[in-house]
DNA sequence: TCGTCCGGCGTTTTT
DNA sequence: CGCCGGACGA
């Protein structure tokens, strides 16, 4: 049994508050999930409000699986409320009504691979002596996506500068790749957004709708949210202004994907009526901890005050562990790690947080031979590696044939004798008569006698066929025999062990697909289970599995530190240059963002902070002096700092003890 | 079509 | 310093 009595006052008075515009303004460990499931609950318990009538928005899978669980918890058995990220709605929407646009209903999802295919060609086709970096490119323009910027609108806009190169490739990418994307039948993430923004600026009978099935809305992470998030957001509210967002502006981080942290500032002014409430009382830190992150970002201006408090104990100071080098840094981590260990501390309540994976090599080197098990989170996604992207191009190019970059892609893989060559002819056949590449093929492949590409028009129809028959385990299945694919890595990848890994690669995504079918939530077509791969994220297949690693140390940056928390936290380089980041220094840019980053790395710890820092660092090749950061100076008397360079952090008997093992350790090394 | 060599670059990345 | 991507050659 639940009762809103477990929660404290501030918490209660956001989960009683029901209608209207409400805004839970969080600090970090102050029991933002709790507050939000509970509202929920009551919503529905309480309230007898219909489950179906309340959304809550994430922007994470496991975000939003991880609310649902705890709703599910707390409704026992009951139906919960749809829970479900922003695009995964938006996708959801986009299915139903996608045709008011002009794109049909097959349409394709290009993730970035796709879309940097796409960038080469608009480049390619861009004359120009200079050459531009297709990323940044791509970047750009996603921006400009991001603030509902047209191709037509772009060079009239403030962002144009017109002594900028760039934005002159810029402007001609841009057109090309929204020409093409429109022929291809496709939609890039930043689409599955700014396309719902049109379909309820367009139709708003169709915002309405879903505004009116959907009256009451949680917005969980509210400090990131992108304009795009946010013109939906009205949208879905448009018949009632039943929202309600939870955020903490001080961990708005992700500026440079487009959140727009005046979202969470100026909700106040947008929502008349709105009702505020902060949530300050931490339920994770020590008061010493809590001290320090106070004092950082009290120096931030533009936000919204809040001091974070606790019944917890004091705790220790926070330590400041200065280090003669990257490796010394690394080494000692790892003897304190260890000796964490020996008190009998979990790996997996100890996290090693940095700004950017440069870092991590002497970490691992370290850890290794400390025997201490680690885990990195980020990096590759399932869907990232190659041969994934192969198996779902095969699926793309069978749903929507208009779709050129998946075509392109499996045409001759495995091989089968299609060459550049047969390809630029069709190309050009294609672009002589106006038809898709598809339909050139289809057209002159038998006039032509390329037997090849016959044959392969022949396995699209037979996969065809089969896509219909069978469900998406099956079909893979038989995707893979059919083409040979297991014998096609055989010969890319001569080493036994590369190919045992890309074979598990391929079995992960058929039990995934088996998984699929087995789910009630969505549908279990073919196109919905690739549709879902592509929005998942890099943590998702091992959390869906429930494959939670089990005692091991967390190694990750401190974006993806967002949202977690840890007993013990090494909050590593602790430099300037890293934190604010070099770049962000360079640009002259605000540093706010920067600091808030720091923050959120301090908050993620519970028993103690570590925060370390080198006096010299190897980097690209070079010994570079470095100071400490400033985000640190001026408050000495909140953490403790040690100079671990020297033994005169160690009593004399622990020093004596020292210096025996390090002569120990060293004839070990010698015999 | 593949392999090799050179040059440029080196922050974060919820979908 | 080391990686990755593009260019170019066999």
């Amino acid at each position: 049994m639940f009762s809103l009595e477990d929660l404290n006052q501030k918490q209660q008075i956001a989960a009683r508050t029901i209608n209207g515009p409400l805004l839970i303004l969080a600090g970090a460990g102050s029991g933002k999930t709790r507050t939000l499931t509970y509202r929920m609950a009551s919503m529905v318990k309480e309230h007898r409000i219909d489950p179906k009538a309340i959304l809550a928005l994430t922007f994470t899978n496991k975000a939003a699986l991880e609310m649902k669980k705890r709703v599910r918890q707390l409704l026992k058995g009951r139906k919960s409320p749809q829970t479900s990220t922003f695009h995964a709605l938006c996708l959801q929407i986009l299915k139903e009504e996608i045709h008011l646009l002009g794109y049909q209903k097959n349409f394709t999802l290009y993730d970035q691979n796709d879309q940097m295919s796409l960038m080469r060609d608009a480049l390619n086709n861009f004359k120009s002596q200079k050459t531009f970096d297709r990323g940044t490119i791509l970047s750009m323009m996603s921006s400009l996506k991001n603030k509902l910027i047209s191709p037509e609108q772009y060079a009239s806009s403030e962002h144009f500068d017109e002594s900028n190169d760039y934005c002159y490739a810029l402007e001609y990418c841009y057109y090309f790749y929204s020409e093409k994307m429109r022929y291809f039948n496709a939609i890039d993430f930043d689409d599955i957004l700014g396309l719902t923004v049109q379909l309820f600026e367009k139709h708003p009978e169709v915002a309405t709708k879903y505004s009116q099935k959907f009256e009451y809305v949680l917005v969980d992470e509210y400090q990131d949210t992108n304009p795009l998030q946010f013109s939906i957001l009205q949208g879905l509210t448009s018949t009632h202004n039943n929202i309600c967002v939870v955020g903490d502006d001080d961990q708005s981080i992700y500026k440079f994907r487009g959140a727009d942290i005046e979202n969470i500032l100026n909700f106040e002014n947008l929502y008349e009526g709105t009702k505020v409430v902060k949530l300050e009382e931490n339920y994770r830190s020590t008061q010493n901890i809590l001290n320090l992150s106070n004092e950082v970002i009290k120096k931030n201006t533009k936000r919204k005050a809040k001091t974070l408090w606790t019944h917890n104990e004091k705790g220790e100071l926070p330590s400041l562990w200065e280090t003669l080098d990257d490796v010394h840094e690394a080494q000692i981590v790892a003897d304190e790690v260890v000796k964490l260990q020996e008190r009998g501390v979990a790996l997996s309540d100890i996290a090693i947080l940095y700004r950017s994976n440069t870092q991590i090599p002497p970490f691992e080197d370290q850890l290794r031979m400390s025997l201490i098990p680690y885990k990195i989170i980020g990096g590759k996604k399932l869907y990232d590696r190659k041969e994934i992207k192969d198996l779902i191009a095969y699926v793309a190019t069978i749903t929507n044939p208009l779709d050129e970059i998946s075509l392109r892609r499996v045409l001759n893989v495995p091989t089968r004798g299609i060459g550049n060559k047969t390809l630029e002819k069709y190309l050009e056949i294609s672009k002589g008569n106006n038809k898709s590449l598809f339909a050139s093929f289809n057209m002159f492949a038998y006039e032509q006698e390329d037997k090849h590409l016959i044959k392969f028009l022949e396995l699209w129809q037979d996969l065809k066929v089969k896509s219909q028959e069978l469900g998406p385990k099956a079909f893979m299945e038989y995707l893979i025999e059919k083409t040979q694919y297991i014998e096609f890595i055989k010969r890319f990848y001569k080493e036994e062990k590369q190919v045992e890994i890309r074979k598990n690669l391929i079995n992960t995504l058929i039990s995934s697909a088996e998984r699929f079918e087995q789910q009630k939530e969505i549908t279990p077509t073919l196109k919905n289970f690739f549709d879902k791969i592509l929005l998942a994220d890099s943590q998702d297949i091992a959390y869906e599995k429930g494959e939670e690693q089990g005692n091991v140390l967390t190694l990750m940056t401190l974006h993806s530190s967002k949202g977690l928390e840890f007993d013990y936290v090494f909050l590593v380089g602790t430099e300037e240059e890293f934190l604010p980041h070099k770049r962000t220094i360079k640009m002259g840019e605000d540093i706010s963002e920067e600091r808030r980053l720091f923050y959120v790395g301090i908050t993620r710890a519970r028993k103690h902070l570590y925060m370390t820092r080198c006096k010299q660092r190897r980097l690209y090749g070079k010994d570079v002096k470095r100071h400490v950061t400033r985000f640190l100076t001026g408050f000495e008397e909140y953490y403790s700092i040690q100079d671990r360079t020297t033994l005169n952090h160690l009593s004399e008997e622990e020093a004596e003890a020292y210096k025996t093992q390090l002569f120990s350790d060293l004839m070990n090394i010698l015999d």
